[in-house]
DNA sequence: CTTAAAATTTAGTCTTGCCTAAATTATTTT
DNA sequence: AAAATAATTTAGGCAAGACTAAATTTTAAG
């Protein structure tokens, strides 16, 4: 039998990689979370992907599912298509990279490998998209990510900014005004204990950030 | 109620757009055999699409199916998506008006107004795409065409190629290999009334064309 | 005008992928 | 270790949109 690659089944394929990325398999419940569907339908269509010929994922009853290396194949296939569709968007038609998440959300699933080749030789195949987040080969590998979560930085450290773990367009609108992209240079120069906050100068200006921030920055420390 | 607006009611008005273009309700059979559906399962999607509220058709038993205002402004709103996308493919990735018409016709389903908007914008709100069809305006009006079948000359008169009315990628092919292109000079040189062959000068070659190829290029007589 | 052929519709099924409610299993608390 | 809570699964349903087979209607041919 050949393997059914649905819209949806493409879907739950990248949530599992996004979610098994630390290495532990995924909850139902969290994956529920993330692709808003309710945890008993992820039930079945988890147990529907298990039982494919070939099986696109691993899973054990109240354990979690994890992806097959076939699965898994899947999965960055769909990154790639996300990531070369956001950066392609932002590049050729102006979009912002707040406004770029939901168009390639779409994009992604209906594309085919001659539109992936030719938008990623138009930009010269790149290997990070405009957030910053890693790029799979066209076959199908992950680069590794030697990032650091600016949260973990501390007073007197400099970093380059890499990649931004997010897609809330405000959040993402919030962080163009302080200036907070890949590609900037910023110090740490304040660290509070309690509440984790960080004083961070980007340019002249210096902020506080939370760790609902620092954690979504990535940063190579230099 | 407000409209279910899928990519199967997307495929149905378009085919029925094109059908009902000549002024005649499109049957089901002939629906069915452009979206490769049974006539049976036709007969029940135009029942629904006729049920929404509001009317996407109206159809009458036994006597084919026509485009509400409605269901003419959905049907328009996808072929401007198709036009513009194939136009903007063949533009900026390279593809070849044969090439285009498959990837076009899957995208044009998930791509969004802002995206309708910029690819527009970006090519500088073209009229016609690469075959030479007109692209229905924003506000969802299909200019008209003034164009003749090519099929309708006959010797000594000479028209501009304006239009290809074919997706077939190996007839496009052939059309190319040909020199017929939308915005070629030609002249009818010959016409024979038996087969309703037309001999036809593009630059120095002279190619004897069928009935097949000559009602589906559309010209401009000079 | 009657019959044969073609087109269309009806009736009943299937698959996909979601949902709710109820049952079960795991995990925490006390 | 029992009870409470949280997570997960099972069971049963539903809507979309396709299909097949059978019935019906229309059209065309003798």
């Amino acid at each position: 039998m050949p393997i059914t690659m649905t819209r949806s089944t493409q879907d739950y394929l990248k949530r599992i990689y996004e979610l098994t990325e630390c290495g532990l398999p995924a909850s139902t419940n969290d994956l529920a979370r993330e692709l808003d569907i309710k945890p008993a339908s992820v039930t079945g269509m988890v147990q529907k992907l298990a039982a494919e010929e070939p099986a696109l994922v691993e899973y054990h009853k109240h354990q979690g599912v994890t992806l097959t290396p076939t699965g898994k194949r899947a999965a960055l296939e769909v990154i790639r298509h996300h990531r070369l569709l956001e950066t392609w968007l932002v590049q050729t038609l102006g979009y912002s990279w707040a406004e770029v998440h939901e168009e390639a959300e779409r994009l992604e699933h209906v594309i085919s490998e001659d539109f992936e080749r030719r938008i990623a030789a138009a930009l010269g195949n790149p290997t990070r998209d405009p957030h910053g987040e890693l790029i799979p080969t066209e076959d199908l590998n992950m680069p590794v990510d030697d990032t650091t979560p600016l949260s973990s930085l501390r007073p007197n450290q400099s970093a380059t900014i890499q990649r931004v773990n997010a897609q809330d367009p405000n959040l993402l609108r919030h962080l163009d005004s302080l200036g907070l992209t890949p590609g900037i240079q910023i110090e740490v120069t304040e660290y509070s204990s309690f509440d984790n906050n960080l004083t961070v100068k980007v340019g002249q200006k210096a902020n506080v950030l939370g760790l609902n921030i620092t954690t979504k920055i990535f940063v190579e420390i230099k």
